[in-house]
DNA sequence: CATGAATGAGCGTTCATTCAT
DNA sequence: GATGAATGAACGCTCATTCAT
């Protein structure tokens, strides 16, 4: 029955990909990206068809990650500003703790790599997250603006914020806080 | 501080390069940007010594424009909501009167090809936006906050009304109101 | 001589090379080949060590085909034209009705990837025809020529009109016999 | 003005491709073809597109030699046994006298990588050829046949009678003189 | 100073063959 | 014996930069 495609080769791939993104911007050839997952240029395309299939893929791990991270252990009983918080603050945490994946998963963003289906089925991904904004939306300032619009702005907030703690790790909390409670302002 | 040759063939390769990056991405040919201005692909270096050169001279002249752009007929006397405003809808006109030019910046900002001296002199170039700007961080909510963050917020909120007013011209008014509002309820 | 494991498998490479070549050319991949012979690529090589070694018996298999054909129903007591004639219409009757075959045999023929040893083999192959045409070379102009460049010389008439019967089927009876009457009349 | 595209090196590039085929088969690499015309690989590019592009131009450059050669000295009014014979000598001289460029034609002819456009363009190269022919065709026994098969048959007939005089030099001369007396009592 | 040919390192991808399962 | 993942050399082509004209 043969070797079997291996899950792990794959992730060992897909963190390749982030370490030497990273390093390398979008631009990093395949085959380094080979050799820092430990395996052959060639295997490299027995899991990933192409550099644009691997990148997609790599996307969608990223954000569902991201996703995951945020919404683990919401409040689904707590009031609106905490669970707010709630968002907010794992978002941070985990930008904070992942800011290599953070950084490929700004860089992917703006690639034209990016397929329309991957866009679509990030959409998907972010479900939860977005339901959870939502009702925040519902009932603050921006009621009769579009879920987009408002995502678009809660998502700038957020990126900003994170900037800010990473280049600045020493004040990060207060940049958290003070993010949050602009976020609070503007959009409640 | 460097300005040889023909001044009128240096812009014709600066705005040849946006018209090229727009549709090609940074990874456009300097071949091809060459060929769009009208010169031979070697001429190209007599103007800029490498590619990365013409970027970041490309990035600050961009920058430059947009930031002349925004400040233009500034009332210095107006009240602070109204000096706000005056910004914000500069910006808001040079963003979708010059979407080329808005994109490529957004290109050149997160690509590594920027150094950090052209990173630096942005700051020189921001200098009579920031002061604007300084005033009204002062006597609003953020007055405890580091000016760095609180422009990083406005231009975050900035770009993401640009996006949808860009996206959806139908709405644009509509768009710059609404983003105009969360900002001042943000930060004012 | 070799011809161990499943003679079935064996054969269904064998047809799938016929088949892929046909599309594909010589360089079509041993992995497409496998999979149109419904098997592993790996298995490939338990019966054949090598793409050449494939090709050179794929090319010995074809030809043997053909010249079975060709001979089948031979009349040994017939007179020399129509002996002639026998050989030349079943020669033209394989080439319309295996055109396939035909056009990976004129593949391979043109390719260094067939040995020397396997064109040796031919010679062994072709024994039976080339006794049948040597009697004809005997008694007629080419009597003093060698057999090598006699056969030569038919098989290029024939190839010639072969084509000629394939690429325009409606005429194909016609060209057959107008070949036929050349070759009579070149080489009797 | 710059340094021209050079004439000779455009020749340089279609003689060594020429020695490197007939070496390495129609799969020779640019690169090597590139080295042993005594320039870098990529300019081989700046001569020919691509490798299916270089390989076109060089079968029409062959091909135009041959043909040349062939009708060199053609006697116009001469009977037309001795225009015939004066064609398939001159042909059988080109083709002893540069058996790599026949090689590297047959090679060609078979291969894929020659587009119909090329193909075409062969025709109005041989229209001189096909002309002279013609006349051949029109007073003998082929008289009733198209002068397409008829073409095919006398090609075919001294490719074979080439294929035997390179083969065998020794007796190069009758092999010539048999061909054409073959040739000559079929076609006549 | 303009031109555009020359250069050669570099990249994504393929594929015959091997070998762990 | 069958499977198909692993391997890595090889290839066509691109492009920033240099330099002869």
């Amino acid at each position: 029955m043969a070797r079997p495609k291996s899950n792990d080769r794959r992730h060992a791939i897909l963190d390749a990909a982030t370490r030497v993104i990273v390093s390398h911007g979008l631009s990093a050839p395949t085959a380094t990206i080979a050799k820092e997952a430990g395996i052959s240029n060639g295997s490299l395309f027995t899991y990933f068809e192409t550099k644009a299939d691997l990148f997609n893929q790599l996307y969608l791990e990223l954000k569902t990650g991201m996703v995951a991270a945020i919404l683990k252990g919401f409040p689904e009983k707590a009031e609106l500003r905490d669970q707010s918080f709630h968002i907010w603050s794992n978002w941070m945490k985990w930008a904070t703790t992942n800011p290599e994946k953070r950084r490929v998963l700004a860089l992917l963003s703006v690639s034209d790599l990016i397929t329309a289906e991957t866009r679509a089925a990030t959409v998907k991904i972010m479900a939860g997250l977005t339901e959870a904004m939502e009702r925040v939306r519902a009932s603050g300032s921006m009621r009769n603006t579009s879920m987009h619009f408002f995502g678009a702005i809660v998502s700038s907030l957020a990126e900003t914020t994170m900037d800010f703690m990473i280049k600045d790790p020493a004040n990060a909390k207060k940049h958290c806080k003070v993010g949050f409670e602009t976020f609070w302002r503007a959009l409640a």
